[in-house]
DNA sequence: CGTCCCGTTGGTCTG
DNA sequence: CCAGACCAACGGGAC
């Protein structure tokens, strides 16, 4: 049968490995290449902002012209997605419509949704994976029907399932000519549009540009120097070093406009050219594992991107504060550091993922105790690469929620930035009123001399604000109180347990009596004084 | 069931 | 200058 199909772009935006296209243009007459621009899904489902809608328009943009070249071409066709999916399903006579498969709750139904539309109205729907490595399901069969919780074990699942599957060929100006692009002044109808079209502010000083062609001319950049992809060690890359000190490419991979197993495989090619490489989880082929790691409990975790419901999330009280969220989100804290890591984001949407660690940390268990779920929302709105999974994901583990338990290693707001940039030149980049601030106060200028201060031509409180919190108390109070949300913790799954086990009241009360609990060394200190 | 090992990237001190 | 011990001590998972 040959169809007439819509292929839908929603990630996916490439042309390179993209399994979904080939097989539209595999088995079509006539194939219209489509993305569906719903502004009120990807402001109140998907929460963008302005620096990611740059992102997103310019890689629609140069997915147009891609496909242009090849003699077809893209149609931006805004409105709500199902309707609009049953408007040209009608019009243009559709048997098929091609996707790629996602695995976000919303985008689950998204296609959930299409597919019952095609059941209605007839047009048959195919999804091929395309924007991770694995199948997660077929990981979680593995483990048992649960995902792993640590990177190891995830890892030693992998090596049961061996290599991702390999991408699949370029696309060529052949393929598409082998069916009939869609019919003239659709194109110009359906552009892409600016902007200033959809009122996002025009200026952007961000250093990234979306689209598959930036993000391919990155990847060879990076790819180019072999020795230093084959040693590449994450946790030695550098937090705020002026230019990134990693790829850059998660923007590029978070919206599909590169392919992690295009990008996997390249990587293979070059360990297996070299004497030595570094492993998982540190090496760059690992950092890939990072993201699929997340994808997998991502999936089977019910309300993974929330602290209540979720099964694996430690149940916290954080504190509300508005004022502090507020000044953590506009770099206001009074903590060089910290305020010159969200100015950064603010301004260019990309962060190293140490300043991501020490941002998070600050907000959440370290300083602020303010819930994670707060922080992931602004990554989310900030982020070029944000990503619902990996976001989640590393915004529990930060605030040692999930994944990562060691709570008493807390990120200092004034060491942790001065080991690797003494001299503050990251902090005199992104708060340029801190530029003449002696380097020996830059990462707490606060304890610099009312003449120093003068003499900088910054004083503190009035042309640069104060630190919102002391930070060494700040972290030993919210140590205690971490310390208390583990024992009450425990008393809740042991109260719950014997609930289900023996309902007994004797044993609950048993259990439940002091000398029953758990004890931490702190307490049997207290109590033995 | 208990014990022990170890974890992508803290901080501090010592040798 | 760097490696390693120690801090205080969690929880998943192996055994």
């Amino acid at each position: 049968m040959r169809h007439h199909t819509i292929h839908l772009f929603r990630k996916g935006l490439r042309l390179h490995d993209n399994p979904a296209l080939l097989a539209a243009l595999q088995s079509s007459e006539v194939v219209y290449p489509v993305y569906i621009l719903d502004r009120a899904f990807m402001t109140s489902v998907m929460h963008i902002g302005a620096l990611r809608w740059h992102f997103l328009l310019q890689s629609l943009e140069d997915l147009r012209s891609s496909l242009c070249q090849l003699g077809s071409c893209l149609l931006v066709i805004q409105g709500e997605y199902e309707s609009v999916v049953r408007d040209h399903v009608q019009k243009w006579n559709i048997t098929q419509v091609t996707l790629d498969e996602e695995m976000e709750p919303f985008y689950k139904e998204m296609e959930a949704n299409i597919r019952g539309l095609g059941e209605e109205l007839g047009f048959e729907v195919l999804s091929l994976m395309g924007h991770s490595l694995y199948n997660t399901q077929r990981i979680l069969e593995l483990n048992g029907g649960t995902p792993p919780l640590t990177y190891k074990r995830f890892l030693r699942i992998l090596a049961l399932l061996g290599d991702p599957e390999v991408p699949v060929r370029n696309l060529t100006a052949e393929d598409f000519q082998r069916c009939s692009p869609p019919e003239l002044g659709l194109a110009e109808r359906y552009g892409v549009p600016l902007p200033t079209d959809l009122k996002i502010p025009p200026e952007s000083i961000s250093p990234w540009r979306g689209g598959e062609s930036e993000g391919l001319h990155r990847l060879e950049q990076h790819l180019a120097d072999q020795g230093w992809v084959a040693s590449f060690t994450k946790p030695k890359t550098i937090p705020n070093s002026l230019l990134p000190s990693t790829t850059g490419l998660s923007p590029y991979f978070s919206m599909g406009c590169l392919s992690v197993r295009s990008f996997f495989y390249r990587l293979s090619n070059i360990y297996a050219q070299a004497k030595h490489h570094s492993l998982p989880p540190v090496s760059l082929q690992g950092q890939l594992l990072w993201r699929e790691f997340f994808y997998t409990v991502a999936s089977a975790t019910p309300n993974f991107t929330k602290m209540a419901g979720n099964p694996i999330c430690l149940q916290i009280r954080w504190y509300e504060d508005a004022e502090r969220l507020h000044r953590w989100k506009t770099a206001q804290t009074g903590f060089p550091w910290i305020d010159a890591i969200m100015t950064q984001l603010r301004q260019e949407g990309w962060i190293h993922h140490l300043a991501r660690h020490a941002a998070a940390c600050f907000l959440t268990r370290g300083d602020l105790w303010i819930s994670w779920e707060e922080g992931m929302k602004v990554f989310e709105e900030l982020l070029l690469d944000a990503d619902y999974s990996i976001n989640a994901g590393n915004w529990m583990w930060l605030s040692a929620s999930a994944f990562f338990h060691q709570y008493t290693r807390i990120f200092c707001p004034v060491r942790f930035g001065r080991r690797t940039d003494p001299e503050g030149e990251y902090i005199r980049k992104y708060l340029p009123i801190l530029k003449n601030f002696p380097s020996k106060y830059i990462y707490e200028p606060w304890t610099a001399s009312e003449e120093e201060q003068k003499q900088a031509g910054c004083i503190i409180g009035r042309d640069y604000p104060f630190p919102m919190v002391d930070h060494k108390e700040a972290s030993d109070h919210n140590l205690q109180l971490m310390k208390q949300v583990r024992e009450e913790q425990y008393r809740t799954a042991q109260l719950t347990r014997d609930d289900a086990d023996d309902p007994m009241e004797m044993k609950l009360k048993r259990d439940l009596s002091e000398e029953n609990l758990p004890k931490t060394k702190a307490a049997r200190m207290t109590e033995q004084a």
